[in-house]
DNA sequence: GCAAAAGTGTTCCAGATACACCCATGT
DNA sequence: ACATGGGTGTATCTGGAACACTTTTGC
């Protein structure tokens, strides 16, 4: 679970329950029940252990090597999801079991091949930036173009000019002016922007 | 299991084993054992069943609907495998359980939601191609560009403009000429090429 | 007036595209 | 001679990259 909060990537992780590594920070997730589908799993146990819901979810891969974790043969079908920042305190802490938001550039030590997985993901959603419409699923409903930019600088880790940045966004299409501005205390106001076709990520170029 | 040969894209199918069903056809595979990983299990079962070994691999989608084995609830992690023409006919047919090549345009019905599987299958082959080098994956040690542009276009399903074709092929700077000629019956002979750094599948662009 | 972020165009370059003819061989 | 695929160069277009100053607000 992503989000970009605070000109920081974050990442959502949870504290073991299991008897071994107990209270060890690790990515939410649980076992498959027999009457869902993989994703409904991802999203129950998402839910369940952060309180999160409705958000875009998306298969990773897929992480089965024989000893990935020492307990025992667990293939773990991962996911990963992202969240605009405005969601973020939505939830009731008594709903969430301990969850909290690391910086990702400053992550606690993850058990097993966790590390892995988390750099897979970091690694899809970069690349995916690129040719999707995923940002969209970043940024609260209404968002400024220097929102936008900065989600990217962020995931990318490098700076984009704004000029081009601007020019190939609003090429899209896939934003209209919302006419509205955000005064955002000591400097100018800037235009706010919503998705036109509000629908999933989809593919460009 | 894909592979290019005869200017068609073929499948390899098996017939299935279990008693619902018996001789349909299949996609090769089957059940990951508790001290293999997940990729050698596929290796193992394309081998049981077909007799293929030593081909490239990949890890494709891992597909989960509760309903989508109607004998119970399977989770399958597919993977897609690339096999070089001249390599069809090395195995004994002995050592292949009546698997058989089928034209991709002229499949027979599938099981359950393996029609999708092959569908995914095909999209990401289709897609990688232009971003990576699995397409030497798919041609013999030694080809003309001739080849590699049929097999472009049978994938992709489009003719290609030959001199951009040849231009960018060997701007990719991947492949070298090995001075021999394929004498091809009534046309000019053409140029074989090989791979330089015969390596993994790596992405370019 | 100064600090801070918003907003705005043009030039340049590289890579993609479109396009047509001659060549070497077998029959 | 003709049929078959091999081989080659150029002009144009398009999208990406580089680049700097003015505007609007709060303090």
């Amino acid at each position: 679970m992503f989000t970009v909060h605070e000109h920081r990537l974050n990442l959502l992780l949870v504290p073991r329950m299991h008897e071994r590594y107990r209270y060890q920070w690790v990515l939410p997730g649980g076992p498959v029940q027999l009457e869902e589908d993989l994703e409904e799993c991802a999203r129950r146990e998402l839910e369940e252990q952060t309180g999160i819901c409705g958000v875009y979810l998306e298969q990773l891969y897929t992480f089965g090597r024989v000893s990935r974790d020492p307990g025992g043969r667990i293939v773990s079908v991962a996911y990963y999801a992202l969240m605009p920042p405005d969601k973020i305190v939505l939830r009731q802490p008594a709903e969430t079991q301990g969850a909290e938001w690391f910086s990702f550039s400053a992550l606690p030590v993850l058990l097993f091949d966790q590390q892995e997985i988390v750099a897979t993901a970091h690694r899809r959603l970069a690349t995916k930036l690129d040719y999707s419409t995923l940002v969209f699923q970043l940024v609260p409903e209404k968002f400024t173009l220097g929102d936008l930019q900065e989600v990217h600088e962020i995931i990318l880790g490098t700076d984009l000019d704004k000029r081009n940045f601007r020019r190939q966004v609003l090429a899209l299409g896939k934003i209209e002016d919302t006419r509205e501005m955000r005064r955002d205390g000591r400097s100018r106001p800037a235009r706010l922007y919503r998705v036109k076709h509000s629908g999933p990520v989809d593919i460009v170029r």
